[in-house]
RNA sequence: GGAUGGAUUCCCGAGUGGCCAAAGGGGACAGACUGUAAAUCUGCUGCAAAUUGCUUCGGUGGUUCGAAUCCACCUCCAUCCA
């Protein structure tokens, strides 16, 4: 099965501008490409790694991945799929988040010797290696000192602003009010393009499927500028069955920084993804064989429950490693039958954490971090939701002494889901 | 620059002097049922030393016994005009 097929039969592929084309280039290695990540936080999250997915695989096939962070272009802000403005970020905020990315992406993509070396962002790549290679950019290098004057009749002259309006990414935006600043978005994101192609004959872009006017703006201003024709392609966004993005819990995005979503969290959202999904999300961001993908398909009911598993398994593997993957699994084995898992959140508690020798179950809550507050460990408590060592507790009263955490100290459990193993430092 | 409308709790949105920690909906959380799924039903949803107290309705001042509500100024947003 060549690389285009199988992207394609994995369901990854969203809108191209020219299949045929495409396909061609891909197969056979001919491919230089490049995806952008814009640095709007310190993490990289699911989002990006189904990019870095597709960088791997077409890297696999021979074609050279080019990872261009965002570092200019997140002074703007993208405004596609957004229905608010973006709050503005300072330099240091944007320069220590394309740090942060930079070593992330290392771990996954084969960046050759340049892999994360200070200064050595760009330098080595021109020559474009005979393998393939990937290039880490940055367009903080260009878009940051453009002038102005000549940038806007360069650049700016190409491109019709009835023509933009009518892009899909501004739509929603024209209701609820779109900065001249983020309109430029799509106008710097073009230029990129057409920096790349002249720099590294990069020819193709890839990105989210929210990215599609951007891209587009790409290859029609290297058409414009240079007469030359360089392709775009999307991957579909990881949507829920509900139609909501994928990777993100109450408390924001999942991390792949182990710092930010532990091993066991990460694990434990897919875990439970709901059942429509789990086939969707084992082709699209697993490298597992499709063959086995489609017998999966077959399971039915509560045998899903295996395939999740596996999910879960798979990816914690990719992200934290074999070692973690295993750890988390076995927590969450433990911890849902009922068994005592070895490994879980724990909790220290302080000397200070106890008033008058005690502290009451509302402490051990609200200072674990397993409530917001006192008062939402009340209702926790109230409505039966808390479990100490498989007991649950009814009495919000309910004390306990530091020499009851002494050892192994004591499993606190709010709701189904919620455990955290209490210590004494 | 001018005119008009607007800013309320996680989100949408009611509230136009006391009965307001603020209707209703959504979401989230908890319980029941389950398969760590979905659907459904129930509860709950500012904070705390908790039959009470404290902080909150864009910001700052003011009027009043009492302000989300009235007044002044300011900030931001939308629509129309330039």
């Amino acid at each position: 099965m060549t690389v285009f097929d199988e992207l394609k039969a994995r369901g990854l592929l969203a809108q191209l501008t020219d299949e045929e084309e495409i396909k061609e280039l891909v197969n056979n290695g001919k491919a230089v490409f490049y995806i952008g990540f814009d640095p709007t936080a310190d993490s990289l999250h699911v989002g990006h790694f189904m990019a870095l997915c597709l960088m791997k695989r077409l890297q696999m096939a021979g074609n050279k991945p080019i990872a261009l962070i965002g570092g200019g272009t997140a002074m703007i802000g993208d405004p596609s799929g957004r229905t608010d403005m973006r709050n503005m970020m300072t330099t240091e905020t944007i320069d220590h988040n394309c740090e942060c990315f930079k070593k992330q992406m290392s771990r996954f993509i084969d960046f050759g010797e340049n892999a994360g070396a200070e200064g050595g962002f760009s330098a080595g790549a021109q020559a474009g290696e005979k393998h393939s290679t990937a290039i880490m950019v940055n367009n903080a290098d260009w878009l940051r000192d453009l002038n102005y004057i000549e940038f806007i009749r360069d650049i700016g002259a190409h491109f019709s602003v009835n023509r933009m309006l009518t892009a899909e990414c501004y739509k929603q935006r024209m209701e609820k009010g779109l900065s001249f600043l983020e309109f430029n978005y799509m106008i710097m994101q073009s230029y990129d393009f057409l920096c790349l192609y002249e720099k590294y004959g990069c020819n193709m872009q890839f990105g989210g499927d929210d990215q599609w006017s951007n891209m587009l703006g790409g290859t029609e201003l290297i058409r414009r500028k240079l007469g030359k024709d360089a392709y775009a392609m999307t991957i579909t966004l990881l949507l829920n069955s509900e139609g909501k993005k994928m990777g993100k819990t109450q408390k924001g995005a999942v991390w792949l920084d182990p710092e930010k979503t532990s091993p066991y969290e990460f694990y434990q959202y897919w875990r439970n993804v709901a059942d429509a999904d789990v086939l969707k999300c084992l082709r699209m961001l697993t490298f597992l064989p499709l063959e086995q993908i489609d017998e999966m398909d077959k399971w039915e009911g509560s045998q899903l429950n295996q395939a999740k598993e596996i999910l879960a398994f798979e990816l914690t593997k990719m992200i934290h490693g074999e070692e973690e993957a295993t750890r988390a699994q076995e927590s969450a084995r433990a911890l849902f039958t009922g068994g005592n898992a070895a490994e879980m959140p724990t909790y220290e508690l302080q000397d200070s954490d106890f008033l008058n020798g005690s502290i009451d179950i509302l402490g051990v809550l609200a200072s674990s971090g397993l409530t917001a507050s006192r008062s939402e460990a009340r209702r926790a408590v109230e409505q039966g939701g808390v479990t100490v060592d498989g007991e649950k507790v009814t009495d919000t009263k309910t004390a306990y002494t530091p020499d009851q955490f002494a050892g192994e100290g004591i499993i606190v459990k709010r709701g189904k889901k919620n455990f955290r193993r209490i210590l004494m430092k």
